[in-house]
DNA sequence: CTGTTAGCGCTTTCAA
DNA sequence: TTGAAAGCGCTAACAG
């Protein structure tokens, strides 16, 4: 069934079909009806690789996410996604493969489906800073930060993470905790784990508090297993630790259960924060305490910067977006 | 950049270029060396959309996922795409709007991108079933049952619920409870719950055990909040229960944060199942008791029976997978 | 307002 | 083994 078809049942031509398919406005109302009914009649809908082909135009956003197994990243798509239902654009959520250069990978996509613009949800550009020169197409990545990426048509949006950190790291402190470890990710590669870390670090310093990262801080990728096995390794190295700061809720959650495994309650003997907020952390035994990325607004943001580019031509810009302290109960004051 | 571009740079027509890149065979090698060297030099990727139109011959298999928020599609979604890897199909996920018919989304998709087959990642056949005799592509449903859906290009692998619940009702009742509330899908619409539901009944029937649905059934969203709200619409109605049983890992950490708010511990005063097996079921606060259900085994059987329908030409198939038996540390003996 | 027509980039005959 | 040419289904420009 093609509009071939459809024409030819309605006694009209191919273009009269197409107009009323994409409410062009040269149509009489006779003639809209009776294309519209025979469409409806059969269920129509339009080959959409023939449409892309052919309208260069092609209003398809593509959302680009590393993996599919991070809930954060799939809540934010899902946002993403419930905005752009209002908007004349159609999404396309390619999951990229976890270990690649993700750079190239949306070089391809831009080549495969000509997409209008990109969405990064997640994803770590340090790597691959250079390959991002090689795409024209309008890009934001949201969830990171990318000043220091030379494109010119790349923004971020991104949670204050420097600010986050902090704030977690002063409501620590508050609480007499002077022994914190940390458990977050590779800071030989990952900036945005870099800018927890220097922002957790420079309350420590304030308040004169010292830290030994060999003792103190465990990498983990962010994942349950990995976190259970980071919160081990600080406790053996630093058996005084009152207190640790983890770079995601997952990462909490896995701690949190080998503590309890240890023979450690939370936040009874060991305190320990989350990062992220998800729906989830409200729901365990206890609460977490975290830093709620606010997602809604990271959407918002960074789908406007992105339509502010393409359709208004205005330039990249990189944004901070505030976060929301959540007092949970896996904090505690320090005996 | 299209492969006349690449072909004038090779000084070779269109054909030879398409043929290099289809992999076929009739092309010199040092053509296909010449060819390669330009394609790769400007990181060449054909498009996508053109090569569908011409080629009737798709290779395309669309995964249809209701809602983007389940962790167990997301990990079910996850599997199918790793085993697709190997295979010489490409993946297309589409997510259908919750609230919507699946059947008309399932039909408007194999219109618009003309796939050889769809995956149903979950979803619910029993509202639409009328509604899938239009679709002539061939589907398997898979984590749902589909036997009594009318239409001979509909395939369904689904864990064995009833067995399952069965199980999971011996344990309980083994661990001496008699009065056990269960929170699980609404039984009206969703035969899935049905079955659970089913499956567990048989076995307080057969120990000769009383079930007043009015008392100790609530009906939930597979949501945290709402498996929540049931669980504490089951204690008033019911304060002598000892135990409750949820068809779903997610309304299981709902019910066990608000048993905890309402001061009943868990397992000491009251006994919580879950069901599905997550990953994060074994990392709570206490180890859920669950169902695990084996997605790999899901995944690898409900792409068998597509692509023995596709490629074989087999009829279609309903097949049920066994399930696992998690025993974590939400279940105690009665005192 | 409407029908006709020229491609979009690609694959796949068909001839050479 | 290769090049030329015919469309896949659709949109948009053009002519009526």
């Amino acid at each position: 069934m093609t509009i071939k078809d459809i024409a030819r049942e309605c006694g009209c031509g191919l273009g009269t079909v197409s107009r009323v398919l994409n409410n062009h406005p040269d149509v009489s109302d006779q003639m809209r009806e009776r294309v519209l009914a025979v469409v409806h009649k059969y269920g129509f809908v339009s080959n959409q690789s023939a449409k892309l082909l052919r309208s260069q135009d092609n209003k398809t956003i593509a959302i680009l996410m590393k993996g599919t197994s991070s809930i954060l990243l799939n809540s934010l798509v899902e946002r993403i996604q419930k905005r752009m239902e209002r908007l004349p654009y159609t999404t396309n959520v390619v999951v990229l493969d976890e270990y690649d250069n993700e750079a190239k990978q949306a070089y391809q996509v831009c080549q495969r489906h000509r997409p209008l613009g990109l969405i990064f949800a997640g994803g770590n550009p340090d790597f691959y800073k250079e390959d991002f020169a090689n795409i024209r197409t309008p890009c934001v990545i949201i969830t990171n930060q990318a000043n220091d990426v030379q494109s010119s048509s790349l923004s971020s949006v991104s949670t204050d993470d420097i600010a986050a950190a902090q704030c977690m790291a002063e409501h620590l402190v508050a609480n007499g905790h002077r022994n914190i470890g940390i458990i977050g990710g590779d800071l030989a590669s990952s900036e945005l784990s870099q800018r927890r870390y220097k922002g957790f670090l420079s309350v420590l310093q304030k308040h004169g508090i010292p830290f030994d990262p060999e003792r103190q801080y465990a990498v983990s990728k962010y994942s349950l297993g990995d976190g259970a096995n980071a919160a081990q390794q600080l406790v053996y190295a630093n058996p005084d630790m009152s207190a640790i700061f983890t770079m995601s809720d997952v990462m909490a959650i896995g701690a949190i259960r080998r503590l309890t495994d240890l023979g450690r309650s939370v936040p009874g003997d060991i305190s320990v924060t989350g990062f992220d907020g998800l729906d989830i952390a409200n729901f365990l035994c206890p609460r977490l305490t975290t830093i709620r990325q606010l997602l809604d607004e990271l959407a918002e943001r960074g789908l406007d910067a992105l339509l502010d580019n393409i359709e208004r031509g205005k330039p990249c810009s990189h944004q901070l977006v505030p976060f929301e302290f959540v007092a949970g109960e896996s904090v505690c004051k320090r005996s």
